[in-house]
DNA sequence: ACCCTAACCTGAACGCCGTTCACCTGGCGC
DNA sequence: GCGCCAGGTGAACGGCGTTCAGGTTAGGGT
């Protein structure tokens, strides 16, 4: 059986998903694949690339439609949602497409799109910027330390916490909260 | 000569410094010290505690005398730009320092300062955990962001972006509304 | 002055890792 | 029918964190 580039991006998400990001392993992977790790060096040049194709595939795998007619802070909250979700999704999940987007080869979907919404608001290009970065960081940060304790606590090492949906929905209030005092500044 | 835990941390930041984080491995600090790798092994049980010990350290020398009297949102603007000219002082202090906090073996100082700081602005104390949280988040990724930017630009790849300062005041200044603006809410 | 103990260190090994390289192979378009 | 080439092999390279059994040395208690 031979390969391509989207079946080894779809036995990578599986691979973590069941082993971990640690086991995602170019050698486990080929092992899993029934091939030489050399082998997926002819779909990927190295693993970051790899990395960033399963963190886009991740992201793509988690779209939902969107509502039209929203206004710009209910976009926001959508778009941060549906990546929490997304990334939420998969073991390890937030930790590959935080990674991705840091180092830059992918995951830039999310930042076009709250760019996009902060347009709409009205935000000036620079603001704008700023604040779309300012979520990401927040949503990144967020979830990956939620998602460390869900998984630990799905491990049975910590019972887990209740109510962390809320907790998200409440820093990103602030977050958003705090944009929106500056709609109408010039920078 | 004969190394406590100390001579190691200190080391281990100049490689740290001078090399990068990807270059700071058990064996090039021995041999910074003229040491077998197996000897670090007496003074950290592993590298994730070295990592932490480093951590801390690049904290405690980023310290600065703290202003009295400072209303809440001042004193947590203070903290959080204390901790981002720490982390900046030292190539991949960004990094190290987040990672080590996401961990929890370490970089717990500035969560205390912060949440102390909500307290005298009379938070209730789920409020301001979150709060606190989100404000981590922020700094811990725009200085990481902030940092490979400033790193790639002084090895020659990138021009330099000149008004980062105010980029993190910007966003910063962000959070900080959001949080007053729940003030004396119960949750 | 001596010894003992604990701290420190050696040297070699284990089992991983990402990546490279020269070479092989089988199915598809011409 | 043939050549091309995407996809694969197998072995190797130079690294990594960590372990372990055993050696050595500094320094405090007597």
């Amino acid at each position: 059986m031979r390969y391509h580039r989207s079946d080894v991006v779809e036995r990578a998400i599986v691979v973590l998903d069941t082993y971990g990001l640690a086991d995602l392993t170019m050698r486990r992977l080929g092992a899993e694949l029934g091939v030489q790790p050399s082998a997926l060096y002819h779909h990927f040049i190295n693993k970051q690339t790899l990395l960033a194709a399963v963190a886009d595939e991740i992201l793509d795998r988690g779209r939902r439609p969107r509502a039209e007619g929203l206004a710009w802070d209910q976009r926001v909250r959508a778009v941060c949602g549906e990546l929490r979700d997304a990334m939420l999704a998969y073991r390890d999940g937030a930790e590959v497409v935080a990674t991705v987007h840091a180092f830059g080869l992918g995951a830039g979907a999310p930042d076009r799109e709250l760019e996009a919404a902060l347009a709409e608001g009205g935000f000036a290009p620079d603001l704008r910027r700023t604040a779309a970065r300012t979520l990401l960081h927040f949503v990144f940060g967020h979830v990956s330390e939620e998602q460390t304790h869900l998984q630990a606590g799905s491990a049975g090492a910590i019972d887990e916490a209740p109510r962390e949906g809320s907790d998200f929905e409440l820093g990103l209030g602030i977050v958003v909260d705090g944009i929106r005092l500056r709609q109408g500044a010039t920078a």
